[in-house]
DNA sequence: TATACCAGTATACTTTAGTATAGTAGTTAC
DNA sequence: GTAACTACTATACTAAAGTATACTGGTATA
């Protein structure tokens, strides 16, 4: 089978090819806010100000340039509405929406690692 | 409902929870090595010098910090072995290697996403 | 005319993450 | 005795990420 993945079962049999995409999505997300974002839109479309206080802390400089990475990563669209003043709209692409299923097992796990930490320490059997 | 989430379909609905506890996961697998190792690991335990060989790239002092930071969190289990020279060896926990169900995906994610991006480049309906 | 909202940008700074390079202590092989 | 292996640690540095603070240009409201 050698190393030449095609077929997703066989990429998960290859360690440097299962990194190389593990590492794709990391780099997609990477970063402090980009995760309280993406969790942000998948309530709905906001708008920039919106955007800055659902996200607490976050600062406009920071939110613009998570947004612009996020829309140059084709997870996010952005779209000008030609009302006065000008308002902007952002959503997720399908990409970005399908991203819900890996921030569903990224929660089942979070979950269950905080469960089996706990009963470590705590000396349930 | 409000808040108070007891059961993973209830935090699931819940955007403060949900973010948190994905933040959780984030923070045990954050950095630029964590990934490796654990995708290194997957395929069955590990002493320093295998890692270090198997990583490209790495120096003792990130393995060593990644390492640590990974015992710390229940991830890899650190063994010391009464041999002549002391050797060492690292395992996943039943946790880390639970963490095989987020990898995976985020390999199916990371694919998807590529082929997306792809088609659009090229004009694929 | 002053204040406030929108969607950001600019500049300067601090903090964190990662790298480079060398060295430790113990053991074995030549 | 010197070179090499194991499992690291120490020190100093660079680079990347994030923060703080202020500001822009346009519009609407009091």
């Amino acid at each position: 089978m050698a190393c030449d993945a095609t077929v997703l079962a066989e990429v998960k049999m290859c360690s440097s090819n299962y990194v190389m995409a593990v590492n794709d999505t990391m780099n997609v997300i990477s970063g402090k806010w980009k995760l309280p974002i993406i969790g942000s839109l998948l309530y709905g479309k906001k708008r920039f100000k919106e955007l800055e206080r659902d996200i607490a802390k976050i600062t406009p400089r920071m939110l613009s340039k998570e947004l612009k990475d996020l829309e140059m990563n084709s997870i996010v669209k952005r779209t000008v509405h030609n009302t006065i003043p000008v308002t902007v709209e952002y959503e997720l692409t399908d990409s970005g929406r399908r991203f819900k299923n890996v921030l569903d097992v990224m929660v089942e796990w979070g979950l269950e690692h905080r469960q089996d930490v706990m009963s470590e320490i705590t000396g349930g059997k």
